[in-house]
DNA sequence: ATAATCAGTCCAACCGTTTGGGCAACCGGC
DNA sequence: GCCGGTTGCCCAAACGGTTGGACTGATTAT
């Protein structure tokens, strides 16, 4: 049985108020210097800890800060996720916050969600932008603490990284190299973890590409990043026709688009020059830097926990924090 | 402000006990259909929410299962956190409990993690085994739930691999193939992540090589795995002196060892065999398959928390759960 | 001597739930 | 018409703290 304050007042032979006084030491609160050494001694012996539960329910914080997944289960394999995790701890362990990561709500509804959010057991919460308009609208109604990320959004204060600035970068990266055909890899849109960022990185290449009078071959793949079979075929088929250059949407897609040629014999960056986005660490194993955009991915679920706690205090916080990128140069363009 | 249970029962025009009875629908308590239509109805207008914090007082669980990462800071880059975190994330969805990562501790004291850990704000913890004894003592002391991974422990029910049994495997079949002379490569043993498991690993790879009659040429690196000068001497030295194959006592080593092999001109596995152990998802981009040991750290972690909320109950769970590994052949040895 | 001040302690309300028991009102049986 | 048993609801205590103010008794100002 946990030790309350009760006990300790009981030992130390003075009320529980004051046993709590002395413990949280108020500034205005005035305690005898000898009752303050026999509570403190009393909380020592009995190894007296509060209940932060009870603290929460009295003080209305809870100091846990919720990161909810979307709809996509959490996989730390995924070096995107790994990125965001990792900045949301960093950021929880400056703002003297902890971590609850909610447990998944694949197949629940919007419905079930927003009551796990708004049940309190935690003060604010970061989540994907986009995630789920009913969500984020129930949340701004109950003006509860709430910040998104890796894209814009209408309805929550979001941070995200610049990636169309990213992929202006790359078509200036490319065109200045002479390429003037380039095929641009990304991700199928109609897939579950689309989110307006994939939207937003190929409409800038494609603006970009055309100021610099670069023609873009579109093409769309499955999760993996794997080559379709159209891919194969123009860049295997007759060399008139053959993109000089590949941007991918992110490094997977790059990676892949690497080994591709590999497996071909197209030289990199030679036959084919290839660039990602991310800047996430490099595989083990690997012999060469992809060429890439770092992306700060980390740094901006860091920055949402700051707002997020910023918000719990009902300061005001900025709609839009855009994180600037940086393009990388490497081996492979 | 949030709408409680008082706001819910004024509206439906009964006392908050009823609200209270009427939404539990426990078994026994008899309520009149037309009353729990209203109250239904009036906590549905309002959005009601239960407080979870204020459950959790009553209850005395908060549904939250607590990550303790030990003395060292949180990297999902880290593939082995990655695969504890992934567990324990699908252990806290099939068990209905929340995450809860704690903000570090680095830096803080034996006593003040005890604190922060035995203040009721979870049900229940994970934490690397031998992360400290001091702390260890006292959560058996306090007989809080708690559950161990990653190695075995005296002190707390532990859930961990068969390492032993996986080096054992590798020795057979490294034996197996002919090998003599077989440079296993681990980490210093003074390094801050050193858990037991390491000298476990070493030790039964040690013996079973010795029993298939091979030579072991031990050599201790970085936390990164390079090579060291030693290492690089002894297999770019005379082909007599050399080692046939190196084992390696995770997949980062085993990679750094074929990129080793691969900058000078050595082939794999026909000048050099190279094991791993972990078999986590191998990196993008790469093109081979490492021979590795599959170690299942993500069901470790998954069982963990199992156990943790078999603990909370006050169910019995078993000392120690060791979970098979499996060899899983590659192009490297 | 009396009133005002102040230090030191404690009372009681409150945070938002759950839950065992109590208390009317109503039922049917005698 | 009385009584035991239901039925439906509510009271109040509890969970473990925090906090404004009330209450003492001693000290100082008038």
């Amino acid at each position: 049985m946990a030790v309350s304050i009760r006990d300790v007042a009981a030992r130390a032979g003075v009320s529980f108020t004051t046993v709590s006084k002395v413990l949280n030491d108020r500034p205005g609160d005035r305690t005898a210097a000898e009752t303050r050494r026999r509570v403190r001694q009393a909380a020592e012996e009995l190894g007296y800890r509060p209940n932060a539960v009870a603290q929460s329910l009295r003080s209305r914080r809870t100091d846990i800060i919720g990161f909810y997944t979307g709809l996509i289960s959490v996989d730390m394999n995924d070096p995107f996720q790994a990125a965001i995790f990792n900045g949301l701890q960093a950021g929880c362990q400056t703002h003297h916050k902890d971590l609850l990561i909610h447990r998944k709500f694949y197949g629940h509804s919007a419905e079930d969600v927003y009551k796990d959010l708004s049940n309190r057991k935690v003060d604010g919460i970061v989540l994907p932008a986009q995630c789920d308009d009913v969500i984020i609208q129930r949340l701004v109604a109950a003006s509860f603490p709430a910040v998104g990320i890796a894209a814009p959004d209408a309805g929550l204060p979001s941070v995200y990284v610049d990636s169309p600035d990213g992929f202006r970068q790359v078509a200036a990266h490319l065109a200045a190299q002479g390429h003037k055909k380039v095929l641009y890899r990304t991700q199928r849109l109609d897939l579950l973890a689309d989110i307006d960022d994939t939207r937003r990185r190929r409409t800038a290449f494609q603006e970009a590409a055309a100021q610099h009078g670069m023609e873009v071959v579109v093409s769309d793949s499955n999760e993996a990043g794997d080559m379709t079979e159209r891919d194969e075929a123009l860049l295997l088929g007759p060399r008139s026709q053959r993109p000089t250059a590949a941007a991918c949407w992110n490094d997977r897609y790059a990676y892949q688009t690497v080994a591709f040629c590999r497996r071909h014999g197209l030289q990199v960056p030679g036959d084919l020059a290839v660039t990602g986005f991310d800047g996430f660490p490099p595989p083990l194993g690997l012999s060469f830097r992809l060429t890439t955009v770092f992306a700060p991915w980390e740094k901006s679920a860091f920055a949402a926990v700051g707002l997020v706690s910023a918000m719990t205090k009902g300061e005001s916080v900025p709609g839009e924090t855009v994180l600037p990128v940086e393009m990388i140069p490497g081996d492979t363009a």
